[in-house]
DNA sequence: TCTGGGGTCCTAGGACCC
DNA sequence: TCTGGGGTCCTAGGACCC
């Protein structure tokens, strides 16, 4: 049986600044930025993109270039707040949504839905005002045969721009204004390949005969794009579904001292273990890296002796492994701490000294520990080595 | 004093087994 | 004696996304 699905894509636009917004309406009209903290730009008002302003720009940079932008920080909480209520109304119009970011949505939307509306400009003008009149910020929107046709129409107008890509000729020429630097799932090791054979908008992409040497998803992203459907509209993922957890932070001045650079790290894994811990998931596997002041990664995976949430574990496992991140000659700037191998707690095998029970039982320090920090703040409790130095206990 | 932070999936190659 | 051909699991590293 062959049905006739389309696929929505709703991308919030410069979705950081639109939220903000709603809370500061006398900021409207003017160039404003979010910043993450003393870091870079992550999203533009239009006007602020209008006089040069783009994402990954240095706050530093701006403050000294324009000093007229408007630079907040971010507010994660209002953002999922936001977030949750669009995905209130699409699941009001849809039976199968996913919220792929938090400022991007898909939608499966039935033949049938679109006749009910009275044509897909109709339902999407309807969706629209819905959106705009009860959140206060404004999406695009994309129909299309494919997920991937979707997220391309929604980009053809942004911002605020409504794209139905129904009909082939629209279709193709999308494709043919859509340059093969902004096509979904083609990143920048593989668009100067692709330049390398000729190629210059997604049109040409389409009609490309990939070689073998690209990987699969290369090949899938094609075929979406030539209206194959590959990606299915998967339901929200269970957070304790999740694969991996880091905590990473930049720090200031960027330092090459050993008992500094340690106790970010230790900071680090508190932050990491505390995720876990609040979604009941313990790992067996922590990776470690830093960052220098010239931007090189380098990088370390542990196994540890056991699943475990507790971050002195995880600290004692990557201790020996540290030193050799290090040299006296490279300042670090930044380090992180990730958490792999993500199992529920009830689902880890007891090993056979029980040892795995007694990492269980201990969490229970933890919590404590977590529970007055929800009360008083991060400050309140901290391992001794973040507070203070490579000698714990 | 200069550039966040947090994720997923794929692949090639080695170990190990039959 | 002179080395086939699978399968599966794990790992490291790379590429992509927001």
């Amino acid at each position: 049986m062959k049905t006739n699905n389309l696929y929505l894509h709703a991308d919030g636009d410069a979705f950081f600044v639109a939220c903000e917004l709603t809370l500061r309406p006398e900021l409207r009209g003017k160039p404003v930025v979010v910043g993450a903290d003393r870091g870079i730009a992550v999203a533009m008002s239009p006007e602020a993109k209008k006089i040069g302003i783009t994402r990954g720009m240095p706050v530093f940079q701006i403050k000294k270039l324009y000093p007229e932008v408007v630079i907040l920080s971010h507010h994660f909480d209002l953002y999922e707040d936001i977030e949750k209520r669009m995905q209130q109304i699409l699941s009001s119009y849809f039976n199968k949504i996913e919220v792929y970011s938090i400022d991007e949505c898909f939608a499966l939307v039935d033949p049938s839905e679109v006749k009910y509306f009275g044509g897909e400009k109709n339902l999407l003008a309807e969706l629209k005002r819905e959106i705009e009149g009860t959140l206060n910020v404004t999406y695009s929107l994309g129909l299309a045969r494919t997920k991937a046709l979707a997220k391309l129409a929604s980009k053809l107008e942004k911002p605020g721009g409504v794209v139905a890509l129904l009909a082939k000729e629209d279709e193709i020429a999308a494709l043919k204004r859509t340059s093969i630097d902004n096509i979904w799932g083609v990143g920048r090791r593989t668009i100067p390949r692709l330049k390398r054979f000729g190629l210059k908008t997604a049109y040409d992409f389409v009609n490309f005969n990939l070689p073998p040497s690209f990987s699969r998803p290369m090949f899938e992203f094609q075929r979406e794009l030539q209206g194959e459907e590959i990606f299915g509209v998967s339901f929200n993922a269970d957070p304790r579904d999740q694969k991996s957890i880091q905590a990473t932070r930049t720090f200031r001045p960027a330092s090459t001292d050993q008992k500094v650079i340690w106790r970010e790290i230790a900071k680090n894994a508190e932050r990491a273990s505390e995720h876990a811990r609040e979604l009941r998931l313990v790992s067996n596997k922590v990776g470690v890296f830093v960052k220098t002041s010239e931007f090189k990664y380098k990088f370390d995976e542990i196994k540890l002796p056991m699943f475990t949430s507790d971050p002195g574990i995880i600290l004692d496992a990557i201790e020996p492994r540290f030193p050799r991140l290090l040299n006296k000659r490279e300042k670090i700037r930044s380090t992180g701490v990730i958490l792999y191998n993500l199992t529920r707690e009830e689902s880890v095998p007891l090993d056979l000294f029980g040892r795995q029970d007694k990492i269980l039982k201990k969490r229970i320090v933890e919590d404590a520990a977590d529970k007055i920090r929800a009360k008083y703040g991060q400050g309140a409790i901290r391992r001794a080595a973040s507070l203070a130095n490579l000698k714990r206990k």
